[in-house]
DNA sequence: CGCCGGTTTGAGTCCATTCAAGAGGAGTGG
DNA sequence: CCACTCCTCTTGAATGGACTCAAACCGGCG
């Protein structure tokens, strides 16, 4: 690890952690140095093309691992056979800090689409936080909100109609895809299959099939290939009982919608 | 909720906070300086009976809560008038570091049955982080397991059916119960109404009920009053689909069971 | 004793599933 | 450029697990 100066060290070394920062620093502004410290962090880079592990459920692993471009994903699966998408993210997020810092993979994460991941040793983020201890709290907040997603989820899954989940799941990542700067509520691309859209919300691709045939029907959204455009947003957020508290975003992260 | 002023340190200061130091010593070793920092964390005590709102969604609270005694249970309200509850806390268990560290409630905190509690103001919380970063570790680790937690509720009430997740629910509870040195896996005690149960796992209070009558004329367990008795750990586990590493617990915490 | 919250049981309904089959696109290789 | 294949999406019909509605049963408690 090299000492933390004000000077770049390599060309593209800061630019490669870049989403790290900016995620820790949503909550908490962070100094100079514990910039420069998280910029310093060793890591390296690795390429996953779709369905690719970063982690497997069982692992003991010993890195984390930073997504730095792309969309995955966490999963488990049950005795029965099925499977359940826990999470979606994108760029920006610490895909496997749970993972890595427990010492056991409760939970797979995968790649959703082609993924750039830096891996971060394990023992590298623990010096980090109790070196810098500011940092430590900026990813204790990280996981914090996680949490906040993760409930919102049990809710979703467990006590919403199938109408209702999918618009709320098509609100959130309009949101997180607005706040990770990758595009606009009103109009993204979701790289998502409906078998996947189904896992992560606890029914089958068909009834998902049905139930966005219907949302596009009410003239919430359209779909193209493999993607969908929310066209209402408001509309489309009340059919969903969306409101956004839960992702815990700073006002500055997202645009305000009429 | 308005902040409950914090009190000088009693005499039995150290006792009071003593679930909490034993919770965050589970995963990471602390010294001598960390724990006595710990145990001299400012707090206000009180008492609540059963339904009784440690927080409400929506508020913006400035203290977090230990949970002292009794149970405790997170909840979230969907536009349809449905409850999902999110979570059962026991004794030890830091309640609600989501919402006060957050600065804004997305759940309620009630109490399940009779609690007592310690308020502790979120000010001292993240001194404390950030003058003891292994203090703030811990805390840390403790939200990435409730965090681990969650995700394996979204898989048990999205892609298990009501004799599996009910099973699992019930393991859970014992090993929890267990771990936190209340009682014993294999017969303990569920202060918990069928109601309750229906909506940790999306379910009607009535279907629970017959699952319940299910589980019990399998010989899987045995029920009283508004409590459930293990009888036959393993099969429950098998019916369950429940191994208990997502709790992440140290092999010291639970006691093996042949 | 009579209320009251919780539990139990029955009957009918419905949302989502299963089963089955076809249509559409993207990529591959001849 | 055209098969050919694979994967995903789409649609229909029948099934089923969990729900709703409704009523009776309990046990604790004022």
């Amino acid at each position: 690890m090299s000492a933390p100066a004000p000077t770049v060290a390599e060309p593209d070394a800061e630019s490669v952690l870049a989403p790290l920062l900016h995620k820790l620093q949503l909550w908490k502004p962070l100094d100079a140095a514990d910039r420069a410290a998280i910029l310093a962090l060793p890591y390296t880079l690795k390429s996953l093309p779709p369905t690719g592990h970063v982690v497997r459920e069982g692992d003991r692993p010993n890195c984390s691992c930073l997504l730095l471009s792309g969309v995955a994903f966490r999963q488990k699966l049950t005795s029965n056979g099925a499977r359940s998408i826990l999470a979606i993210h994108l760029r920006g997020d610490v895909v496997d800090l749970q993972n890595s810092l427990l010492h056991y993979a409760d939970h797979s994460v995968q790649a959703l689409t082609k993924i750039e991941v830096a891996f971060i040793p394990r023992e590298a983020i623990i010096e980090l936080a109790l070196a810098f201890p500011r940092v430590g709290m900026a990813m204790w907040y990280d996981t914090l909100v996680d949490g906040s997603i993760f409930r919102e989820w049990i809710a979703n899954n467990s006590r919403r109609d199938a109408t209702t989940s999918l618009a709320h799941l098509l609100c959130e990542f309009g949101v997180r895809i607005e706040a990770a700067g990758l595009g606009d509520r009103l109009r993204y691309e979701l790289p998502i299959t409906q078998d996947q859209l189904a896992d992560a919300l606890g029914l089958t691709s068909i009834h998902v099939n049905r139930t966005l045939k219907k949302l596009e029907g009410l003239g919430l959204i359209t779909r193209t290939q493999r993607s969908v455009t929310v066209t209402e947003w408001k509309r489309l957020a009340d059919a969903g009982d969306f409101s956004e508290e839960y992702l815990h975003l700073p006002p500055a992260a997202t645009h305000s919608v009429p």
